[in-house]
DNA sequence: TTAATATATGCGCCAAGACGAATATAATGG
DNA sequence: CCATTATATTCGTCTTGGCGCATATATTAA
């Protein structure tokens, strides 16, 4: 079980945009708590408007600077717009992360939107606690 | 600065500003390709400076957030001074600085950066490409 | 002391981006 | 059509932080 020292020839390419885009997505406390509160599921913006407490068009611009990032994914339900996690294609960046969400949603920020938002669409909280830290571990 | 906050018996929890402080660290491709250099192992200015080809007060301030960031240490040497790594001590933060360099590493401008710094120093590629690989391993 | 080298910092300018407040758009129902 | 609800965007303002350029500081040697 030897491993390659001399590894130049198939590098990954982890596209330097890529790590940037997610860096910046991931240095505001705001969209790391929602992509924390994604981590349990599909969530409508009014819900993770309600968990977060904060302002609506706050929430807005923060999913759509996500969105943008390629993190998170959109689908509409009528009045009610669903936004879901966006694991990235890329290997490296998926790890970073997976181990973000990981860290994030031991906050106690994290568990308290949780906790909120059990309350919101009346799932159980220990199974948005399960769905969050099995998401970082696949 | 406390660093960690513990709020059940025995359950940790990340700062929030410890990952705040980390992302924004790792948002500037520059840093990034600092901190790569590094997991090689202590690098010195004026080598990182000649290794990355870009202004020596570009490179110090860099390393000056890098160090108010809490990422890297310092040892003066005469007239020289020598960077390291310094893995955060919190273990949700060491593990995305983890899988960050080795996301980072496999860029092809780290292995540019490090085949620049082996002909400064003398040191054999494959020796610096193993260290950096060996750093994030563990 | 002065000179030389290595490193750090101050300044001015500029772009990204966060926020509050107001408003615009979209979809549904009456 | 109009009203309502959910979501998105625009505007003005402010802070952070990047860079180039010049200069300051630190250490050693002559």
């Amino acid at each position: 079980m030897a491993r390659d020292i001399y590894v130049k020839a198939n590098m990954k390419i982890t596209d330097p945009p890529v790590l940037e885009q997610l860096f910046k997505a991931l240095s505001d406390d705001t969209r790391r708590r929602i992509l924390a509160l994604l981590a349990s599921g599909e969530v409508c913006v009014c819900n993770i408007h309600g968990a977060l407490g904060l302002p609506q068009p706050t929430i807005s611009r923060h999913l759509a600077y996500l969105r943008k990032s390629g993190l998170v994914a959109a689908r509409r339900d009528g009045l009610w717009m669903h936004y879901r996690l966006q694991m990235p294609t890329d290997a490296g960046a998926s790890e970073i992360l997976k181990a973000t969400l990981e860290a994030v949603g031991d906050l106690s920020a994290a568990g308290s939107d949780r906790k909120t938002l059990s309350g919101l669409v009346a799932i159980p909280l220990r199974v948005l606690n399960a769905a969050a830290t099995d998401c970082c571990r696949r």
